[in-house]
DNA sequence: GCGTATCATCTACCACGGTAAACGGAGAGC
DNA sequence: GCTCTCCGTTTACCGTGGTAGATGATACGC
C-alpha cells in the first residue's frame, strides 16, 4: 500500500480544506461562494485546486444529481501537524520552547489564555515521550 | 520610502539565510559548502538562490579580492515573526493557544522544557496588549 | 425545439522555489 | 603563452500554487 503522504497545502487550498472540515461536505459552488466571503476568487479556480487536491488525495468527490461533492480526506489533525513540525524544523531548529518563547514575546495573548496554556502545561503527562 | 516588506523564503532559501546570520557573512563557496553538510546542492543552485534572495533585498554583498561576500539584510526575528504568524493565521485560526496546545499535545517536550515554559508564561507581562 | 444557465473539463498563463548546465572572465601554475 | 581552475552571470527547465478563459455537456424554462 502506497500510504499516501500527508500533503502540503496552499494557502487557498488550505482554506478550501477548512470549508469542508467545517462541513463535512461541499459543492464546488458552496466552496466558491464560501471563499468569495472574505476575498474573489473565480469559481473555475476553485473547480482547478479542487482537481489538484484530489489528484493528491485530499479530497473525494461523488456526483449528487449532476453536481460534484466535495469531501474531505485528509484530517485537519495531520494537516494542521505537518505544518507545525515544518515551521518547527525549519525556523525554530525543532525547539518547542523555542517556538512558543517566540510567540510569548511577539503575539498578544490574553490572561485568559495564558492561565489555560498554564493548565495545560501543568496537565500534560510526565515525560512520557509518545513514541 | 518603498519600506522593503519582510520576505517569505523558500526552505533552502531560509537555510542560506541562517547560515549567513550565524555567521555574520559568508562567500557563496562557503554556504554552499555549509549546505552540502546536510544535503547535496550544486553551487550555482547557491548562487542562483543568493540572487535571488539579493532581489528581494534579504541579503547583500560586496566584493572583496575577487569574491563576493554575502551579508543578510532580513533580521532572523523579522523572519521568525512572519513565519510564525503566517502558520498561526492560516493553520489555527491566529490562536496562539491553539497552536501551543496542538504542539504540548503532539510535540515531545521535556519535563526541563516543560518547566521553563511554565516559568515563561508566568513571567510573561499583565495583559498588556498594546495596539 | 431552442436559448440560457450551470457544471465540469481542458488548456494556458504567471510567479516562484529549486535545480543546474553553459558561458565568460581572470588569476595561478608551468 | 597556454591551460586549469575558480568565480560570477546567463539562461533554461521543472514542479506547484494560483488564476482564469474557452469549451462542451446537460438540464430547465418556455
Amino acid at each position: 500500500m502506497p500510504k499516501i503522504p500527508v500533503p502540503k497545502l496552499g494557502k487557498v487550498q488550505l482554506q478550501i480544506m477548512q470549508i469542508l472540515w467545517e462541513r463535512g461536505e461541499a459543492t464546488a459552488r458552496e466552496i466558491t461562494d464560501a471563499l468569495n466571503q472574505s476575498e474573489p476568487v473565480a469559481h473555475s479556480t476553485t473547480q482547478t485546486l479542487l482537481r489538484k487536491l484530489e489528484a493528491k488525495h485530499a479530497v473525494t468527490h461523488t456526483a449528487r444529481d449532476r453536481v460534484f461533492v466535495f469531501r474531505p480526506l485528509s484530517e485537519e489533525a495531520d494537516i494542521s501537524e505537518t505544518a507545525a513540525r515544518d515551521l518547527l524544523a525549519r525556523v525554530f531548529g525543532g525547539s518547542v520552547y523555542g517556538l512558543v518563547s517566540h510567540l510569548l514575546k511577539h503575539e498578544a495573548i490574553s490572561d485568559d489564555e495564558k492561565l489555560r496554556l498554564r493548565k495545560l502545561i501543568d496537565d500534560a503527562p510526565k515525560t512520557e515521550v509518545p513514541q
